[in-house]
DNA sequence: TGCTCTTGTGTACAGTTGTTCACTAATGTG
DNA sequence: CACATTAGTGAACAACTGTACACAAGAGCA
């Protein structure tokens, strides 16, 4: 029997095993509900290779959680460079969330589900993403003079909410075809209607205590 | 050897397998993953039991639903019986909320999962659960004349922006242990300072336009 | 009472699962 | 170049999976 043994790149497989647990999810499957055997199925690799890169599920879940990372920070350098005047950062900043939740769909649907996911250690991961996300958010608040009468606290709650809304967006827009563009924009729509609603209560908190 | 046939009250072994697939979500599973085989083995019955009441996993998550709803109708009627003055409504439904939540563990861990879960059925019928709360909502602050300078399209996003905050409080709510009192008080305080920001922005929405 | 319908049981089976093992080709390091 | 390491393969196995079938105990109704 001939030998089909090719190793291309390092990593190549180990790329391969992560994209072929994405494509899954993208095809509306539970990651929680995947198996070994089923991922390699899909990334056209023998099962035993799987243990070459990853030493279980959770394992490989919380490589992507990594990489989800990466994948969020090249969205908030984007968002940052396209800043231009502050009464449109908020469409703005929607409409670069949304084109990036589509083109890197399987990634933010593997992050919608890991909130709720069975993996204690890709919750917190994800979390802790969100954390983040939000820490940046406020730092820029913070830099383009948005929040000067808030508290540091304050601050921190609101960009904590505002993250967190335009999470759960993520749940919406990922359960509508990509190429529904009626819908896509009523998301759109409603995501940017939640922020101005949340940022009127941030500038009128003051105030109101 | 003996037969151990007893049925009790019709729909019991129904209620076991339900209350099964529930305990498991609560031990960490997720019901994505969970079978047949495993949920009538925590039921204590035999698995050819499951096909009298269910055609498969995804039709006992639809009628965990249908329980759901119940769950949360009840919540929504103590609610709406303990407001007693319009300042404090906010930490009194967070409280109610919480306990709720707390006592119900296992149901809205269900919930939580099924946003983004892998039956797209089960997906919609949480959805079509918080869109009655929220349209709810909407009713009783027109009620209470709380919203008075809102229009309707603006109110009904506001009541879908406090549901959605509220639904993702419970990630972190069912994250923690139960009697972690502290982490409990913490994501209320949270909650409630979410939700005033929210009515804040709602307060001087018309001027903001 | 006898009848039918519903619900629970035991057995069975083919297909799938995670994981181990010994083997081999390619790679990088000296 | 030789050599140790890495990354891929196929065969094997026990355990578990969903589902089908025939049968029996009890419930409800005549």
């Amino acid at each position: 029997m001939a030998d089909h043994r090719q190793r291309r790149k390092p990593g190549e497989t180990r790329e391969k095993l992560m994209n072929a647990a994405l494509e899954l999810v993208g095809k509306g499957r539970h990651f929680a509900s995947l198996g070994i055997r089923e991922v390699t199925r899909q990334a056209g690799v023998v099962p035993t290779s799987f243990y070459r890169h990853f030493r279980n599920m959770d394992d490989l879940g919380l490589q992507l959680v990594d990489e989800l990372g990466l994948v969020l920070r090249r969205m908030m350098r984007e968002a940052r460079g396209n800043v231009l005047q502050a009464d449109k950062l908020i469409e703005e900043s929607v409409g670069i969330f949304i084109s990036h939740a589509l083109a890197n769909r399987n990634f933010f649907l593997f992050m919608a589900q890991g909130l709720a996911g069975e993996s204690r250690a890709v919750q917190e991961g994800i979390r802790s993403e969100m954390r983040f996300f939000a820490s940046e958010l406020a730092n820029d608040l913070r830099r383009l003079r948005l929040a000067e009468h808030l508290s540091d606290k304050d601050l921190d709650v609101t960009c904590d909410l505002v993250v967190r809304t335009v999470a759960f967006s993520l749940t919406d827009l990922l359960g509508v075809s990509v190429d529904d563009d009626y819908q896509v924009d009523q998301i759109r729509k409603r995501t940017t209607h939640f922020l101005q609603l949340i940022f009127v209560g941030a500038a009128n908190w003051q105030s109101a205590k």
